[in-house]
This record gives structure tokens, sequence and C-alpha cells, in this order.
RNA sequence: GCUGGCGUAGCUCAGUCGGUAGAGCAUCUGAUUUGUAAUCAGAGGGUCGGGGGUUCGAAUCCCUUCGCCAGCUCCA
């Protein structure tokens, strides 16, 4: 019949049923208890033409016009979960316009872990009245009101938003749709939205949510703009994922390296000092001083020099660079000194150049590489800075290669592959790769002529297809003076981290007037590849801290071996044995105090020490330890060399992991 | 910087209506000499973030300033 269409199922079954059926009622078809777990529907056209149309999803109460192939979301799908969660949305509008009318709405879009609105209201909202709000959209839960779609001529629509003063729906409306459309409107209850789509059948669906937290958000992204009022919530399908996820919001709270800082006394941020400066306590020291041995002894094994620049430079110098021009905002203020006015330095690669330029350079001499811990000092806004994370004064393992353009793959290659080495050392195995690139329109942010920029975008991106490393280019995101690739690390629990990027440069050779002798004589600009790997110590230490969770490997553990004699006449012994594990390079504490060796345990437990050495009478006269290791329940006997061998060994190959043997 | 919240002992926090500042842990002293996550007792410790105001009286109410937290905007 023609007035019949054909609609393919997932398990290649066909019904045949009438134009203008709904989904719903396909899914009744198949099965009442499929129809009762219904969410939303995903149609793509029949395989008529070879793969048919991208996939959508639609409304179940919408009529299929053709043939069609369909299938039924329930809460087993994750993008189910994206709908439910957008609906979740409308539902908290709802609430929101039932108690407090007069409020205006922006968007209310599904996020990640949840979903939230924007609202306009004079007055603030409260945490009180989150609690209202999330007792009404209860109410309405149970009232089981429907999602109901509708189409209005663009006019109407727009006169009826502006009736009622909705003047961000207004804006929605002439930016997304054309004056002949029609708009597509979702109703519930009162509730009216200017919305694609599409939502699940009726509120009763929402079976666990919660109101999170307010916060403001500029309209439009905008700072220029008013701040409207965010309410952020999330949603589940069942009450149990719900107090999972809050679970698991805790925990991640629990690996929050301002909490382990204070609790380990890893490093502080003093008041009378001035927010975002670090103070690196003792025991955070200790791990700097790895890290920054590590990064030295890896600079010049990979044919880096060291240097030193100073901290304030001459403003003339900052105008030289350009830096007075585009990151002045970003400087610290001037001071004045007899001679001139002296600024604070936010980056190292004028010092570095100034070393490079003083002294004529032959291409023999390339590559230069000049490596450095370098301090920097960068004026943050005040509600920017977040613990080790975002500072105003930091450490970056800086260096600048100076390079012909023939070397520049090879450098490229060898600055990737020593950041997948850094990163891989200290326990990161997962990576994403990005490959900023210019964007050709945008001439006025962007310096360089075009086959400058295509020339280092194509080097980099064949270095990366030659190592067969993924990545994704992201156009438009390079910095202004060249193309450059950032890799992001996954951290334990998952989280992405920007820590490390190489970066090409046609700016500052340019300016600085950078070159070298040609083999032919002729003098030419140097390439320049700025590269840092942690990034920031700061940043990539408060990264360490919450992917280990505090419970660093040996290596790195700020006390790796805590002695705790059982009684006074122990001590002794316990020192003995102290004195060996030192003598290798342990960092090794006598808990001789006058506590009971389960107050001892547990306080070395907590602070995460790696191995705790229980020495009594049976130890002391057998020349044994009793080893009790982190995260292991059981303690095991050993004699003391064999301990020293072992922890010598595991400290020596950096080992993620406290065990000797690798599985 | 913006919107909202918060700031009490070294730490975590309680403090009702505006009426003499509290607890636990930590610290110190003493006792105890201990076998795998907190031994007992006693003591000391406070510009209630700073400044100003209202009041007979302010940790509490108001103003202001600094700092912290969440988010926005911006970033290593």
């Amino acid at each position: 019949m023609a007035d019949n269409i054909h609609v393919k199922l997932p398990d290649g079954s066909d019904k045949e049923v009438p134009k203008g059926t709904t989904a719903l009622e396909v899914a009744k078809l198949i099965s009442p208890r499929l129809a009762d777990a219904a969410l939303v529907a995903k149609i793509s056209s029949n395989g008529d033409h070879a793969g048919g149309s991208a996939p959508t999803l639609i409304d179940l109460a919408r009529p299929l016009e053709k043939d069609t192939q369909l299938r039924i979301l329930t809460e087993k799908d994750p993008e189910a979960l994206q709908v439910y969660r957008h609906s979740s949305a409308h539902l908290l509008a709802a609430a929101v316009l039932e108690l407090f009318p007069e409020t205006k709405l922006g968007h209310g879009p599904a996020t990640e872990s949840g979903f939230f609105y924007d609202f306009y209201r004079e007055t603030p909202f409260t945490p009180e009245d989150l609690e209202k709000i999330e007792k009404k959209m209860q109410e309405l839960v149970q009232q089981n009101i429907p999602y109901a779609r509708e189409f209005l001529p663009r006019d109407q629509g727009l006169a009826e938003f502006k009736k009622e003063g909705d003047f961000m729906k207004c804006h929605f409306i002439e930016q997304f749709t054309r004056p002949d459309e029609k708009i597509s409107i979702y109703r519930t209850g009162k509730f009216i939205d200017f919305c694609r789509g599409p939502h699940i059948p009726s509120t009763g669906k929402i079976k666990a949510f919660k109101l999170l937290n307010i916060a403001g958000a500029y309209w439009l992204g905008d700072e220029k703009n008013p701040q409207l009022q965010r309410i952020y919530g999330t949603s589940f399908f069942s009450k149990k994922d719900l107090e999972e996820y809050l679970k698991q919001v805790e925990e991640t709270k629990k690996r929050d390296h301002r909490v382990l800082g204070k609790q380990l006394d890893l490093f502080s941020i003093q008041e009378l000092a001035g927010p975002g400066l670090i103070f690196w306590h003792p025991k955070g020291g200790i791990i700097r001083k790895e890290m920054e041995d590590w990064m030295r002894e890896q600079y010049l094994k990979r044919g880096y020099s060291l240097v030193y620049t100073p901290h304030v430079m001459r403003r003339q110098l900052w105008q030289t660079s350009g830096h007075e021009g585009y990151y002045s905002q970003n400087m610290f203020d001037a001071m004045e000194l007899d001679d001139a006015e002296y600024r604070l330095k936010p980056m190292n690669c004028p010092g570095h150049i100034l070393i490079y330029r003083d002294g004529l350079k032959s291409y023999r001499d390339l590559p230069v590489r000049l490596g450095e811990l370098g301090t920097v000092y960068r004026y943050e806004r005040s509600g920017v800075m977040h613990g080790l994370l975002r500072v105003r004064g930091f450490t970056q393992d800086d260096a600048h290669i100076f390079c012909t353009p023939e070397q520049i793959e090879g450098e490229i290659a060898a600055c990737l592959e020593f950041a997948f080495d850094t990163l891989k050392d200290f326990g990161f195995d997962k990576f994403q790769t990005e490959l900023s690139t210019w964007n050709p329109q945008d001439r006025k942010n962007f310096v360089g002529s075009e086959e400058q920029w295509n020339h280092a975008q194509q080097s980099l991106e064949k270095v990366l297809k030659e190592k067969k490393i993924e990545y994704k280019t992201i156009p438009g995101e390079a910095a202004f003076y060249g193309p450059k690739i950032d890799i992001k690390l996954v951290d334990a629990i998952g989280r992405l981290w920007q820590l490390s990027t190489v970066q090409f440069d046609f700016n500052l050779p340019q300016r600085f007037g950078l070159e070298y002798v040609a083999e032919d004589g002729s003098r030419k600009q140097p390439v320049m590849v700025h590269r840092a790997l942690y990034g920031s110590i700061e940043r990539f230490f408060g990264v360490l801290i919450e992917h280990y969770a505090g419970a660093f490997p040996v290596w790195l553990s700020p006390v790796q071996v805590v002695m705790i004699p059982i009684s006074e006449r122990h001590a002794e012994y316990a020192r003995k044995v102290a004195d060996q594990l030192r003598a290798i390079g342990v960092r090794v504490e006598v808990d001789a105090r006058n506590e009971k060796m389960n107050a001892k345990i547990r306080e070395h437990a907590l602070q995460k020490v790696p191995f705790l050495l229980v020495v009594g009478d049976k130890e002391a006269e057998a020349g044994k330890v009793n080893v009790r290791t982190r995260g292991k329940e059981k303690t095991e006997d050993m004699p003391a060399a064999e301990f020293v061998e072992k922890i010598g060994k595991l400290i020596a190959e950096k080992r993620a992991t406290l065990c000797a043997d690798p599985k």
C-alpha cells in the first residue's frame, strides 16, 4: 500500500506500518515492555544509498513519514542519558518558573556529567531556593507532565516570548532560525521553551536528580554582558547511579591537591605573601628536587645546555620582544630603578634569545638547545587562581631550540620523544595529542607569512605521522607566533591535563634579528622552537598529587621508609638499619618517640609512607625487618640486607608500584 | 575581574535570640616501654581574617577591605 512505510529494526526485521505511525507505537508493536522503557528514538534513512543518512534522535511521539531504520533507546543507551538530562534541565526551568514566574530564561543543555539552566532574575537564588526548586521538580515529576512539541510560525513564537520579556529566547530564535521557518517549541506545563529537542516522553520518567550549585555565567559567554545565574544539577536513570556519582565526587575531593598538600605538608600559599605564590615545604621540596634532577639530567643527556637568566629585565627588552604590546596585561607592573624601568619576566624566551645572540653562530653550531628551569611571574586575575594549577609565580622547564630549517623535523621528533619519555617516567601512560594550526582568515591574530605557516604546519604534521602519533587538528588554536603540538595526559581517574607543549616561533627570531652563517657564507635566520614538558613544575606537581592521590611512587616519596622500634631498647637496631638505607640514598626516618607502635603505624600510614619497618626483639636478633608495604594488608619478614637491596632497585628504576617484580 | 557562598585555636569544626569563646585532633609536661591504623592524665594555646560603624553590650547586625571556595571569562 502506498500509505504504508517500512521500518527496519536493529535485529534486521522489517515492520510495515501506516505512514504517520509514531516511534512509540512501533515500540508497542514490538513489546509493551519496550514501549514502557522507551525514552527516545533514533532514526536513519534506509540503506538504499550507501550508508543512508546520519542517524538522528527524535521524540517517541514524532510520526514516521517515510521508510526508515529505527532504534528505540532505553536506559541502556548512553545517548538516551543526554536526552534525559536535557529533559531534566527543562524540568528545572519549569519548576523555577512555577516558583519565580518573573525569571527570564537563557538556555539549558545537558553537560558531560549533568545539566544546567541559565536564568536572569534581579534577586539571586539562595541555597534554600535550590531546595524549594528541587521539591517543586519532584512534584512535577509526580504529575508526569508530557514534553509536548509544537511548531509555531516564527513571528508568532517571537511575539509570545517578547510578551513574556524573554529577551534571551528571542535572541536565540533570531540567531538560529530564518524568517520563513516554523520554530520548534516544547511545552512542559506552564513552561515553554524554544528547543530543537528531542525529549523524553514525560517528566514521570525522571527518576533520580539533584541540584548541585548556583554560579554566575555571562550571557553568551562574554564578560561585557550581564551575568546570569546558572543552576547546575545532575540526573541519572536510577537513585543508585546518582549516589554512585555523588560518592565519586567525594572521592575526587579527597584527591584534591590542595587538601593533600596540607595533609601531607607539601606546600602552602600564604595570605601575608600574596595569592598565587607557592611555598614549597620540605616534603614538597624533596619531590621538586627529584623533578628538577630528573629534568636536568635529561637535558644534558639529550644535548641541551643549561642556562640561567635574570628574573627582572629592562622594559626595553620587553618592547623588543613584543611582550609589552601583546602580553602586558599579564605582566607585573614595571618597577622604577635609577637607570630605567624593569619588569619581572613572564616568559624565558627573550633571555635565551639574548644568550643565543651573544656571539656569531655558524650553521655548524646549530642546533643550539638552551634549557632552563626558569621562574616566571604572570599577573593572573584574582578569581582564576587555583592551588598549584593556576598561580602567579611558577617555574617552567623551558627550553628553546635554534636550528636550521633542515633540522626542524628532527628536532620536533626529538622533543615529542622527550615529552612522552618524561610523562611515562612519572607514571602516565595515556595521552591525547593536538596539533593547533592557524586560521588564514584571521590575519590579525597570527603573525608571519602564509608560506611560513604552511611550512611549519606541514613539518609538525609530518613528524606526527612519521612517529605514528594519533592526533587531532584544532584550527585557529595556534599561538599568534606559530603552530604547536600539545600533549594532554590522562590521569588515574580519567581526567585530561594539558602540560607539555612544543611550539614553532617565527616571530621572535625576526624581532631580535637572529642569524647564523650558512655554508655559503650568507646570513640566515634560524628557526626557533619553544618547548616545555612539565609545563610548569607547580602545575605538574599538582597533577602528580591528584594522579597518585598523595601515594607517590617510592622514588618520589618524601619519606620512603620509617623505622618503628617496638620499644626503647630496639631503637639502636632501628638506627643501624636506617644507616644502611641512608648509605644508598634512601630517605629514612627512625620514629623512636615514646608512642605505641599502633599510633606510629597509623600516623605514617596516613602520611602515605611507602614502607614501615617494625623492629623488635625477633628482628634485632635475626638481623631482619618486618616490612609493612603501603596498601598491603600482610606484612612480611625479610633480612634487612634484602630490603635494602629491594628498595634500592625500586628507586633506581623509578618503579611506579611498590613491588620489586613487575607482575 | 564578575556572580554567589565562606572566613572562630596549628588542623577539622560547634557556637541558639546580640549577653563571660567551646570540642576533638595536634602541641607541651608527667606516667607508661608497648608486636601491626589512635595508651592514660594534666597543662598551655584565641586581634573570632583586617578596619570602621550601630548598640549599655558584637564572633553574631551594617559598611568596607583582604583572603578562600564554586562557576563564568582568561591561561602553563
